[in-house]
DNA sequence: TAAAATCCCGTGAACGTTCACAGTTTAGTC
DNA sequence: GACTAAACTGTGAACGTTCACGGGATTTTA
């Protein structure tokens, strides 16, 4: 009789935030739960005096569904996963901002997984996050050569979770999405080859990476159909970054004096060789041809301008999210889910002054 | 009696997904669940025998905690939002970076946010987005000039989660971290003076940034130090491209004709610059003088090696998961969080060929 | 040896939502 | 005007976990 705040609802346990729930909705409109529910999830069933009378309440009140309940209750987190291994690099944060646009239009979170390649279990962290976190898909954008991992990570989640791979050896199981990589560097490579370069020089991404081996190939395509020399003094391995495209051009120089041109598995690498070049009193393209990969938006100002391959990553981040989706829209209605095709996309060349 | 799987749980509602639950690894360890979820939260109150004997169940049923019933439970995600504007540009990405490193060392998911400037209620949205999942805290990494939207969203998440905002105008309320951009633009502008150029010309970023104001005001701040002209004129406008550097040194040639040094806001529009000063034929730094802000890895290979202000985005994103981290265990703990202090990191000039 | 403390474990409710089903009212038909 | 169909609304349980509390077994203390 005293209660000053009799009308408090029910709650036995401290929680000291007081968040508006579904409830306080139906006891203010005076309707059942259910009924609120059915109007936030645009249900037909209910009539247009009492829906737009809850909406007014729920306005008023500035009510927002608890997606965590939600999702207990839907068995559905409407969150992807996306396992990567960083995004300072051009390539993923491409990748991201595909992603991101295209979640977000359909109304998907993300959880980012950043993988670290040196500890040994964080695959492990990784994939039992995604699964505790009921991770509705999965984006897995950190391709490794072996695919070894990728399977055993397959395997795992697939009872799970949808999943799309990037940037990786195609395999039966599961959709796979990237750039043709091999038909780019070949184009790259016979690009030099027209402009009457003889003796082609590779600096690679991480071995252990596929596209970067598969760029590999495809210089080596360009310089098998020519019939043209392609050993193993030809190529140096890099990792991305201008510097070692710099020393990568040093080394590359001698192993290989008679070097007259170089294919960089990306910008960065490319830029790091114009300046040895520079630095060398090469004069490029004259002495050395130079071509990159990547058409990262900065590399037309290089100097001279750099000839390189595009791609388009940001859109092959949102094929991903637009494969998955469609997939689980399918599983969602019950419908089959039939294995979610795989896809190449076709990389163009851009010719500037280095070459 | 015919019943071929007597044993499977309790369950009217039709989830195809089989996953294990605490329950089943209750019911096979012959425990209780509460027993059971002693054991995954390394609560003390189980004796060593039950607690290994539980741990081997675990292990071997594969089971993983499901996360968002916890969160329901527990009433805290242990997510951070993070919003921002897209992760192309160099720093966004290595904020991203920092704050991904730090936040998955401290056990925190990470929900992005991307807020699009075009469309005018995309605050709206990601504040709901915030707010339904439940964040914890969150990092607003979308610093506007005007700082209003953010005050606004600074009432609306207060009750709910706590924040830092970074880049921003410092304000009482809230916590605040940045790179000191202010003076950045000054080291940057005083070294040009220093090297014994006259008329320095500015190009910014986009005008509604506060990070692009503040290098600005320290452009400013150097030529009125020294007593020199800081027109108008002076200023253009760039949206951090190498292109908007590219013909904003065309521009700036054309309205301050006696322009003999850049203060470029970012390092790609210094990469424009370089660009066009090459083409119109005049020498970098004999001719023209240019500095650039945030030394990317890129740009000590540019033609020639860009002059440039260092600054630890990377590091600034730590700081600000180490700041949230430690207010919400303050919080969990009952203690009261103190109003976070505000920072600035000091920034520093590396001087290369450019100037 | 009884009382108190400690250790270990289990029970029931709650977190906020949705689902399946059942109930009530209203409209439609002959 | 009774009977069926349609439209609308409510009830109880469930999603998988943690929390508050209670109680028995074991040890410690007086």
């Amino acid at each position: 009789m005293s209660d000053v705040n009799p009308s408090s609802p029910r709650t036995d346990r401290a929680h000291s935030n007081n968040r508006v729930t579904i409830r306080h909705v139906a006891e203010q409109s005076g309707v059942s739960v259910q009924t609120v529910s059915r109007v936030i999830n645009n249900h037909p069933d209910v009539s247009d005096s009492t829906r737009s009378q809850v909406q007014h309440i729920i306005g008023k009140l500035q009510y927002r569904p608890n997606g965590i309940a939600r999702s207990l209750s839907t068995q559905s987190s409407r969150t992807l996963g996306v396992v990567a291994s960083g995004f300072q690099l051009y390539g993923p944060a491409q990748l991201l901002t595909g992603i991101e646009r295209e979640a977000t239009a359909f109304g998907w979170h993300l959880l980012l997984q950043i993988v670290d390649p040196n500890k040994p279990n964080d695959y492990e962290r990784v994939t039992s996050n995604l699964i505790s976190q009921h991770v509705d898909g999965v984006i897995w954008a950190y391709p490794e050569l072996t695919g070894e991992r990728e399977r055993a990570f397959h395997q795992q989640i697939m009872p799970f979770a949808q999943i799309v791979f990037l940037s990786m050896e195609p395999f039966q199981e599961s959709s796979v999405l990237s750039v043709d990589n091999r038909l780019g560097g070949r184009m790259a490579t016979e690009h030099l080859l027209q402009r009457g370069y003889q003796n082609i020089g590779l600096i690679t991404g991480p071995k252990t990476l596929w596209s970067s081996e598969q760029r590999k190939l495809g210089w080596q395509d360009a310089l098998i159909a020519a019939k043209r020399m392609h050993a193993p003094s030809q190529i140096v391995e890099g990792d991305w970054s201008s510097t070692s495209g710099d020393t990568g051009l040093l080394r590359l120089l001698n192993q290989f004096p008679t070097l007259d041109a170089v294919f960089a598995s990306n910008d960065q690498m490319a830029l790091g060789i114009l300046k040895a070049a520079h630095r060398l009193g090469r004069r490029v393209p004259g002495d050395l041809g130079v071509t990159g990969f990547d058409n990262m938006p900065e590399s037309a100002y290089f100097s001279p301008g750099l000839t390189t391959v595009h791609h388009d990553l940001c859109q092959l981040g949102q094929l991903a999210v637009r494969e998955l989706n469609q997939a689980l829209q399918a599983k969602r209605e019950g419908n089959p889910v039939l294995a979610p095709p795989s896809l190449m996309l076709q990389p163009w060349l851009v010719v500037r002054d280095s070459t």
